[in-house]
DNA sequence: CTGAAAGCGCTAACAT
DNA sequence: ATGTTAGCGCTTTCAG
C-alpha cells in the first residue's frame, strides 16, 4: 500500500490538490507554513507519485519508448545510454524494448510500447519498409515518432541517420590503396527478412564505383551474433575455391567482424596478412581486441541526444506538427590493425592493375 | 486520441464494459453473436488497452523492474534478455534502469521504479548494504523484490547469487598447477563506494588458502569499463618493480579482462607466456577474442529464468509472503587460451617452491 | 446475458 | 489561500 496523496492531506489537515499543488511546484500561492508542514509530511511517508494515475490523468506519462534490434549489441546498449542522459535531464523516463532483430518481435514491440501511452518513441527498425500499421496507428494518433537508422516509407517522421557513403567508401578505398581487389561483406539479416540492408547496398555501389568487380559470392549472410559470424565464415572459406576468396572482409557491424575476425585464426589466417577486416560503428570494443579492429564510425551519440532533443521537442508541440526533417550525420574511418597490404600470393593479375 | 473501450462500445452497440469482458476473455456467457461484432469492432478500430488506466484500477501494472549496474556489459544485457522471455512468456512487461554503476543513479533508479507502480523488482544493486530506505520501503509496500549477487543487509527477500567460491578457486589451482605465484585481482569500483567486492573476498581467501602469498599491491581498482582496465593495468605495471609484478590476473568480469589483456599488448608482453588471464562471466566474447579468454562462468540464464519464475509467483500470491529464499548457483572455469605455464624467468626462488 | 455505477490516484477547473 | 468536484480509461460489483 503506497502513500497516496490524499493520506498526505489527512496527516497535514490540509485537502489533496492542495498538497498537489504544493509537491507539484505550482506557482499557486501557498502559505510558507502549510507548504513546509505538506512537504515534511510527505517526506516522512516516503510519499512518492503514482505515474499511472498522473499519466491516466494528465494524458502524458512523462515517458518515451526505444525499440532497437539489439541490446547485446554495445552500439545499441550505448546509444540507449545516451538518449536516456538527455531524456533524464528533461523529467522522461525510457522504456526500452529489444525486437531481437525479429520482425515478429518488433511488432510486439510496438504494440507493448503503444500499450503503455508512452508520449514519444525512438525506434531503429528492422522491418524494410519500415512502416508496419501499427507504427503507422501511432503516428497518426499524434505520438512523435523518431526513426533510426532506416527511413519508413511514406510515414511523415523525423529520421535521424548516419549517412554510410562516407565511411564506406573510405573504407573501400583504404581497402584498395593496400591491394585489395576482392572485398567480401558479412551482413546480419534479421528473422524472417532477405531483403539487402542499407550498408551492403551502400557498399556494392562504392565498390562498383571504385573500379573493382563484385559478384553475389563475395556476400555473406549470417545470424547477427558474433557466432553466427563466425561460423559462416567459416563455412563460406572451407566451400570456396582459393581464387574466389576475398582478401578483405567489411562486417555489418563489430560484433560481426569479431566473429569473422576468430573464424580467420580457426582457419589458420593471419590478420591482417591474409585478411583485412573492417567493421562497422567503432565500439569500444575494437579499439581493446589483442588485434585492434580498422572500423567505420558513426557518431551515434550526438545522434542519440539529437534524437532526443527532437523528441521532446515534439511532445511539448513546440515544433509544428506537419513539419519532418532527416537529419544526416557523417561517419569516418578508424584506421586500426586489422587492415594492411595483401601480403598473399592472388591468382589475379596484380601487377597490371596497379 | 487513441481508441477506447467506451468508443468500440457505441459502435458495437453493447455498454463499455461488455467490451471489456469480451475481450479479456472473461467466462461471463455473452452471446456468440455480440461477442463477434465486439470483436470486430475492436480489430477495425485498432483497439490498445490502456495499461495506465488498467494498472491504476487493479493495482496491478503487469510489469516488473530491473536494475543493473552496467548495460554495456554484455553479461547484464544477456540477464534482461533471458528475464525479459520468461516474463514476456506470462504476460509481464520489463523495465529496465541502468545504474551506470553509480551509488547515486542507483537511488534515482530505485525511485523511478516505484514510481512506475512496478509489481515486482529484480535488482542487482551496488550498494554494499543492498539495503537503501528506498528499497527497504518498497519491500514493506508488500512488493515482491529478488535480489541478484548481493545479499541485502536486514532484508526479507529473494536471493539469487552465484558461489563463486567453487569458480575462483577452479580458477587459482589452475594458475597454480602452472606454476603461477603473485596473482592480482583487477576490480571495477562503482562510483562513489570503496568496500571491496564479495568476488575479491573470495579471491583473496582462496589464494590464501591454496598457500600463495597475497599483499595489497596486487589488488588493482579502476573504474568499470575496458578502457579504465586498460589503463590502471598500464599505469599499475610501469610503477610495480618487476620483482612485485603479478604473472597471472583475474578481473572482476570479463570486459576488464579485456582491458587488462590490450593494455598487456600494449605493454609488448605476452598471453599466456608473460602474463595469464581470467575473465568472471564467460560472456560470448570471451570465445570469440583473437585470444580466447579463460573464464568463470555463471549460469545467468537459468539465474535470470529461476529469479522470474519466483518473482512471477509471488505477484500472484502463490508463495508465502515471510517466507524467503536464498538461492545459489554454481560457477566453473573455462579454460581457454588465455592462460598458460609460466615462461619468464622470476626473481622468485621458483625451484624451491615447486 | 447485459447495463449502470463506483472508484483506483491524481490534477485542473471552479468555488469558497 | 485552500477546499470541492469531476473525470482520465478501465474493471468489478451489483441490478436489471
Amino acid at each position: 500500500m503506497p502513500v497516496t496523496l490524499k493520506e498526505i492531506a489527512a496527516v497535514a489537515g490540509v485537502a489533496p490538490n492542495t498538497v498537489s499543488t504544493i509537491l507539484n511546484g505550482k506557482k499557486n500561492w501557498t502559505s510558507e507554513e502549510t507548504r513546509k508542514r505538506v512537504i515534511e509530511a510527505a517526506n516522512r511517508l516516503g510519499y512518492k507519485p503514482n505515474r499511472l494515475a498522473r499519466g491516466l490523468r494528465l494524458g502524458k506519462y512523462l515517458t518515451m519508448g526505444l525499440i532497437v534490434p539489439d541490446l547485446l549489441n554495445p552500439y545499441y546498449a550505448l546509444f540507449a545510454r545516451s538518449l536516456e542522459k538527455v531524456l533524464d535531464a528533461n523529467g522522461y523516463d525510457l522504456l526500452i524494448e529489444d525486437s531481437e532483430a525479429s520482425l515478429a518481435r518488433e511488432q510486439l514491440c510496438l504494440s507493448r510500447i503503444s500499450e503503455h501511452q508512452i508520449d514519444g518513441l525512438v525506434c531503429s527498425l528492422m522491418d524494410p519498409q519500415g512502416c508496419s500499421p501499427k507504427l503507422k496507428s501511432l503516428v497518426e494518433n499524434g505520438r512523435p515518432v523518431v526513426c533510426i537508422g532506416r527511413v519508413p516509407a511514406e510515414l511523415n517522421v523525423d529520421v535521424f541517420r548516419s549517412d554510410f557513403s562516407q565511411g564506406i567508401s573510405e573504407a573501400i578505398l583504404h581497402l584498395k590503396e593496400l591491394g585489395h581487389l576482392k572485398i567480401a561483406f558479412v551482413s546480419g539479416l534479421p528473422e524472417g527478412q532477405s531483403e539487402d540492408g542499407q550498408r551492403f547496398r551502400f557498399f556494392r555501389t562504392m565498390v562498383l564505383d571504385s573500379g573493382l568487380s563484385f559478384t553475389e559470392k563475395l556476400y555473406i549472410r549470417c545470424g547477427h551474433s558474433m557466432a553466427h559470424a563466425r561460423e559462416a565464415f567459416t563455412k563460406y572459406w572451407k566451400s570456396t575455391p582459393d581464387t574466389e576468396r576475398p582478401t578483405a572482409v567489411i562486417a555489418l557491424n563489430d560484433l560481426l567482424a569479431i566473429g569473422v575476425m576468430r573464424s580467420c585464426l580457426d582457419l589458420g589466417l593471419h590478420i591482417p596478412q591474409d585478411v583485412s577486416i573492417i567493421g562497422i560503428d567503432n565500439t569500444e570494443i575494437a579499439d581493446n581486441l589483442p588485434t585492434r579492429l580498422t572500423s567505420i564510425a558513426q557518431s551515434y551519440e550526438e545522434m542519440a541526444a539529437a534524437a532526443a532533443h527532437r523528441l521532446i521537442a515534439r511532445c511539448r508541440n513546440s515544433i509544428t506538427q506537419g513539419q519532418t526533417d532527416e537529419v544526416i550525420m557523417p561517419t569516418r574511418l578508424i584506421i586500426r590493425e586489422s587492415t594492411g597490404r595483401v601480403c598473399k600470393h592472388t591468382h589475379e593479375p596484380q601487377i597490371a592493375s596497379l
